[in-house]
Order: structure tokens, then C-alpha cells, then sequence
DNA sequence: TGCAGATTTCATTTTTTTTTGAAATGAATG
DNA sequence: CATTCATTTCAAAAAAAAATGAAATCTGCA
């Protein structure tokens, strides 16, 4: 991360530099956890702390990447509705603040990265049962058991998957 | 002194295969979401519906993985109690079953990949909480609040992700 | 103990994912 | 409505992750 030389504002001291560099270490770990890019670890990292938002260049020279993984970035923190955009009056260009609710995120990344997969489970597994439905009863038994338990296993997920971000009270 | 093939057992039916195919593409995607390799995914899809114990060798047979992918992945199975080895008599090499406790799994999961990282995420907020201390009284409100978040999550965090599992009634 | 087969390790290759940067598209302003 | 700046897209490059296979290590047994 590059640091401007413009002083007085907590923005340019050394030490606010310091807990940006933790927070985008704090959300890369926590974004690669979740299988998201590093790029966006770090996009959500800088404006979480940051106090004012930013535009997508401050972006791109503070992290040091290129505008085309900002724009990535962005996107996809936006779809997670981690990121809200914040109109500057005389600007033309977007600017964007982190949106801190942790809840949210963790929600919509269940309900977009996970919950379409248990879908597609879910027809894979009728698609076993009609298969099992043609071998002989004597040897359908030890299959059946195993097919059972991957439907209820996709059930329960379906079923407390999305009620696990509603536990976090922060 | 080898078991000579019956061919009329079920392991050799073209519906079996079938299973075991879509059983394959099962876990591959599960395991995929958990960030665990292709070849993880595919040996434990195959041991799933497997009625009896297979070789390292017959695993890297079945799904054409080498030898060095079958050991890999095994014993990242094995490090997450997902596959019980068996002795056969009269056999030098190792057999695998599935364990199908999927709750063990899952519980297994969470204590190795994803506690340690809440661990180091707990080392980095304190640093961020020293670092907060040298900024002036008027401009540390804004950080502080967003470094109370980042303690409270990760608090929540290890509080219920190992809880989850326990959740899972299957 | 020495051997033969089984398993692990790890440098290398292959595959997949992510980033880059430039061209295309879009949008506000004069 | 043309210009300029801002954003998106996407082919190519770079980086990261996974698979391979052969050498090294381990293990049980004669």
C-alpha cells in the first residue's frame, strides 16, 4: 500500500497508514476464507477504515492495482451489498464507503455463493434416486441409506444455512 | 490369494457406476465450497457409495488420479476424520471406508481451517488496538468503533462456528 | 537383516484463477 | 451532441493452486 505525503488529517498519519495495512490484512484472510479474491479483501480492508469514501482511483493508487481489478472488485462487493456508493457533490466520478454490517454480507454471500450449489444438489439427488429405483431390493438397501443422508444433509443446509448469518448479533 | 471378481456383484453394474458418478460430482462441488482440492472431492465421492473398502491403488484406478493426488488427498481426509482405514486379512496394503458423519466432517472442518485464522485475526486487532491508542482522544472515535466491530465478529465467530455443527441432526 | 511392496514427499508440469491494461462502452457537462 | 473523463469488459500475462511421477522413505514379513 502506497502512502500520499499530505498531512495533518488522521487519513495521513503513519499510524492510521499502519491500522489500514491491518485492516486489509484482517479482510484478505476473511475474504479468502470465503474463496473471494484477494483484490477484494483488500478494496473492503481500505474503506472500512476509512472515514471518508473513496473514489475508485483514490482506490487503485492507495492499493497499487489496476483499475480493472478495482472495477472487479467493486462489483462484486457490491453485489454482496458490502459497498454502498455515495454521491460528491461536484464530482463526477462514483465514491464509495464500506457498509459495516456484517450480517448483511455474510447473508448475501449464503444466499449467492452457496444456496445456488445445495440447488443443484438437490436435482442431483433425484437424479440418483431414479437410478436406485432400478436395481433389485436386495441390493438397493446400502445405497438407499447413503442417498438418504445426502438429501437430508442438503435440506439441513438449505434449511440452517441461510439462518446462520441471523445468529450474529454484533 | 485374491477375491476373483463376480461380475454379478453390484459394484460392477453400469448403474453403479452411475452413482458413484453423480455421487463424485456431489462431493467434488461440496468440497470445492470448502476450498478443498478436486482430487479431495472425488476420492471421498467415490469411498461414499463404495459397500466395500477400497486400495490407494484402486482409488487412483478408478478415477484415474495419480498415485501422489491419492495420498495427498487421503491424508487430508484422514486429517479431517472423514475416511477410516480397515485392515483386510491377509493384505499388506491399507483400505479406506468413508466415515459418514457428516457432522464430524463439518465439525473437523471448522476446527482446522477456519478457527486458526480467528486465532491470528485476534493477535492483529490487539496491534490494531495499540496502534489506536497513540491517535488524539478527538480523532480515535471512528477507528475505535470499527475495531469493536472487527473484536465482536471475531468473538462471534469462534463462539458459534464450532457450534454449528453441533446444529446438524441428521 | 534384507527384500518387496506400499506410501509419502517433493521438484516439476499442468491447470486454474486472478490481475493487468488497453479498447469499448457509458455518462455528465459545456 | 461532441467532448472528456469514468467505468466496464475482455484477451493476454502473471500468479497461485493442484496434479504428476519418480525418488526417498517406510513397513511388514521371510
Amino acid at each position: 500500500m502506497k502512502l500520499d505525503p499530505n498531512l495533518e488529517t488522521i487519513e495521513n498519519s503513519a499510524v492510521y497508514d499502519q491500522l489500514t495495512l491491518e485492516s486489509v490484512d484482517f479482510f484478505v484472510r476473511m475474504m479468502s476464507i470465503m474463496g473471494l479474491p484477494r483484490s477484494v479483501g483488500e478494496i473492503y480492508g481500505l474503506l472500512y477504515f476509512s472515514p471518508s469514501p473513496l473514489s475508485m482511483d483514490q482506490i487503485c493508487t492507495k492499493l497499487e492495482i489496476s483499475v480493472g481489478s478495482a472495477s472487479q472488485g467493486l462489483k462484486t462487493l457490491r453485489s454482496l451489498k458490502s459497498v454502498k456508493s455515495v454521491y460528491v457533490s461536484g464530482e463526477r466520478k462514483d465514491y464509495f464507503l464500506a457498509e459495516t454490517e456484517f450480517r448483511r454480507l455474510f447473508s448475501n454471500f449464503i444466499k449467492e455463493e452457496i444456496l445456488p450449489h445445495l440447488d443443484s444438489a438437490a436435482g442431483r439427488i433425484e437424479s440418483m434416486e431414479k437410478n436406485l429405483e432400478s436395481l433389485p431390493d436386495s441390493e438397493r438397501d446400502f445405497l438407499n441409506i447413503r442417498v438418504e443422508k445426502l438429501k437430508r444433509l442438503t435440506k439441513a443446509g438449505k434449511r440452517l444455512l441461510p439462518a446462520l448469518a441471523g445468529l450474529l448479533k454484533l
